[in-house]
DNA sequence: CCCTTAAGTCATCGATCGGTGACTTAGACC
DNA sequence: GGTCTAAGTCACCGATCGATGACTTAAGGG
């Protein structure tokens, strides 16, 4: 009676509380049930519109890929930018963490490891390599820069290590520019 | 009658075998029986000896902390150091991944988090932070660092990046040097 | 108003999980 | 060789999981 009988809509909120599960908890961590319950909805809804877990599970990634900076304004603005969301975004709707970590939780099955990989390499990647352009090494410097977002992504909220996790933007900006310069060699304004 | 009655000898081997599963397939991916199948023992044994399946976890992950390049040499060999065991040495024991990093799958228990800073801290910052001796954020420098050298094992081994999969230790070092010395103020040397 | 269609539910299955307690057997010691 | 202790086994429990198929009910059209 809460909800009127929309199966589009339902699929959606299904999609939207699963991504949020899996994100938490991760795929074992994840029962359909609970995702069923959190919509308010029988469990045996799930097989029906996605025929197993895995099948939600895999349109539940597929559906996330949304949040990803598009390269609008100065290449020289993109560090920042990218540690703004890696980092400081409100990721409170995917649990508190940028969905590439939380996914990372369940880089243990092949099909995850798959759209990670794919995830990092078009989304940010090909935004980040503009930086190297002009280097040797352009690819390998970039993905060594992507590591380090990743890192420092991963000791705040995963690891929880002590400095870092309290660390404000302010006090980054300019370690992010003094790396990303001695990494692209162009020096990289921290406004 | 493979093997003797020894309860120190089949504690050690449930450890072995329980750390190799728990690093390929996780927390929630490995079960009781699975270790014990390893061994070849039954599965009771195994709450005979660790009383359940987290005090399994918990020991066989502070067995595992072993690993550590302990600061021997001189300070400017660290990093280098460093990324050689974090990313280079040969994990096959451990499913081909550093231990740390394998334990990332299961950091949604708390109880794993816990463990994971306290190693990354102990085994880690502890170690790195001479080389930030006499900078400003000795600390924030130092887990920026380890940030960094995380990210790049996983970008390796659980995302599967590119460039940086294949990439040899010696194509590394460069960049190494350049970033070190641009977070810490002073010179590394690759060799 | 009724009847069809599809959205959603219910009961249940088989497998697997962590965990427990009673039991069996191997090995050292006298 | 008998006996005692501890290493290891066996049978089983309750819970939970993914999954299936038969069922019920809400909504729209004639």
């Amino acid at each position: 009676m809460a909800h009127k009988r929309d199966r589009e809509a339902t699929r959606a909120r299904l999609l939207e509380c699963s991504r949020l599960r899996f994100a938490r908890d991760g795929y074992d961590g994840t029962s359909v049930r609970d995702v069923a319950g959190d919509v308010g909805v029988d469990p045996a809804l799930v097989f029906r519109y996605f025929g197993s877990k895995s099948g939600l599970f895999t349109e539940a990634m597929a559906g996330s890929s949304a949040p990803v900076v598009l390269p609008d304004g100065p290449v020289e603005e993109l560090p920042a930018k990218l540690l703004r969301q890696l980092v400081f975004e409100d990721w409170s709707e995917y649990a508190g963490e940028h969905p590439l970590i939380a996914m990372l939780r369940s880089s243990g099955h092949e099909d995850t490891k798959d759209r990670l990989r794919q995830q990092v390499c078009e989304g940010y990647l090909d935004v980040l390599s503009q930086l190297a352009d002009g280097n040797e090494d352009k690819n390998l410097r970039t993905e060594l820069f992507a590591a380090w977002l990743l890192g420092i992504g991963i000791l705040r909220t995963a690891v929880g290590t002590p400095t870092l996790t309290k660390a404000t933007e302010e006090e980054l900006l300019p370690h992010l520019a003094a790396v990303a310069e001695a990494l692209f060699g162009r020096p990289v304004p921290t406004e």
